[in-house]
DNA sequence: ACCATTACATACCGAACGGTATGGATGTGT
DNA sequence: ACACATCCATACCGTTCGGTATGTAATGGT
């Protein structure tokens, strides 16, 4: 063994995690096959009770783990760094609906599915879906401010209300071309999202 | 028995179907349980597979005919018979952001909820629920279209990605609101969905 | 009045589920 | 080299699930 940049055990937690993701975005949560995830990945039970104690805690490290950085690397970052935040939130915005594959059309967004399946019945997932949720609705908030400061966002504008509204109508999108299973109904969708943002700026 | 406006035989079936409505609102419908359902009822098994040939079949007829009749006799009836469609779209988004109750908004929209768990992993459901979207959506593009011919709708609207962006965004703020469980969040959402509508008046 | 169909109740089935108890292998610090 | 915790495999458990087979009471047409 001449270099292992992580450790074993990491490693299988992270195959677990992946494959976890995997089937929870395809299923659901409930639905989810412990059986599926480990087949999968050819562990045993053994293997995934050593490393999250019940099926919930493996769905909250989910949530906390792939999903935020998922959605922290694509877009608060982004946000946040960014020297025209409402630049970067148009074109976000425009990428994501022209050029979002048809298999992630046909899944949905992770946390959307997960907040719509979990949230009326398990306390722990609401609170944990929420913190992503308030996340990325502060992340277009400050987005939006920074625009005023910069004099490209009308003053009038509540970027709080406009930034809660901007993350709905994102998750509604993606929730309806899903539906429809039509990439081109997304791009269609997330162009009057798009327009909603410019009808903000002066 | 002096009168009987409905026959035995149906009423079991309603009283089923009403149940099982109520059970996969609060659990989704793969969670929804066949035992909860007859609990609520006082009905067995016999009842409802007399009824019923399949689980499946029951969501089907919970969708078809009690989703389907709760939104016609809200939403599609109200802007197709309206003479003054916008304004009546622009009235219902009014009223059912200030006047939603907590309870409502905490289970969500069930067409919206169906729709996510259901439409990936099972095409009679997929196909059914679309129906129903397509119908809103169509309904919503008719309220426009008619608004462009009374002049209140600015000529250069893409009625057909307008009306696809509101039911969009409606479910889109339904599920924020649901997992926020605010039912103020649901009130700013549909308020800046009023927004955009009037955005596209003249 | 009779018979067939409808409308339910009861008891039961196989499968899949999440979870656990136990045991062995593999490092790891001392 | 020894003790010990970590890591994972195997076998098993109780429960719940959707669905079915069978039986029986009510109903409705003739």
């Amino acid at each position: 063994m001449v270099a292992m940049d992580a450790k074993q055990p990491d490693l299988t937690r992270d195959k677990l995690l992946r494959a976890a993701f995997g089937e929870i975005h395809r299923q659901g949560f409930q639905a989810a096959s412990i059986a599926n995830i480990l087949a999968d990945t050819g562990f045993t039970k053994g293997a995934l009770y050593h490393h999250f104690p019940t099926k919930q805690a493996l769905g909250l490290a989910v949530i906390e783990e792939v999903i935020y950085g998922y959605l922290d690397g694509l877009i608060f970052k982004a946000l946040g760094e960014s020297d025209r935040p409402v630049e970067t939130l148009l074109e976000i915005i425009s990428i994501s609906g022209a050029q979002t594959d048809r298999e992630s059309i046909c899944l949905g967004c992770p946390l959307n599915n997960l907040m719509q399946e979990m949230s009326p019945l398990d306390e722990a997932f609401k609170d944990c879906l929420n913190a992503i949720l308030i996340n990325w609705k502060g992340a277009v908030e400050q987005a939006l401010l920074r625009g005023k400061e910069q004099r490209v966002i009308r003053s009038d504008v509540d970027c709080g209300a406009a930034a809660l509204f901007v993350v709905s109508a994102w998750e509604g999108c993606v929730g309806t071309a899903k539906n429809l299973q039509s990439a081109e109904a997304y791009g269609l969708c997330m162009l009057q999202l798009h327009g909603f943002v410019s009808s903000l700026m002066i």
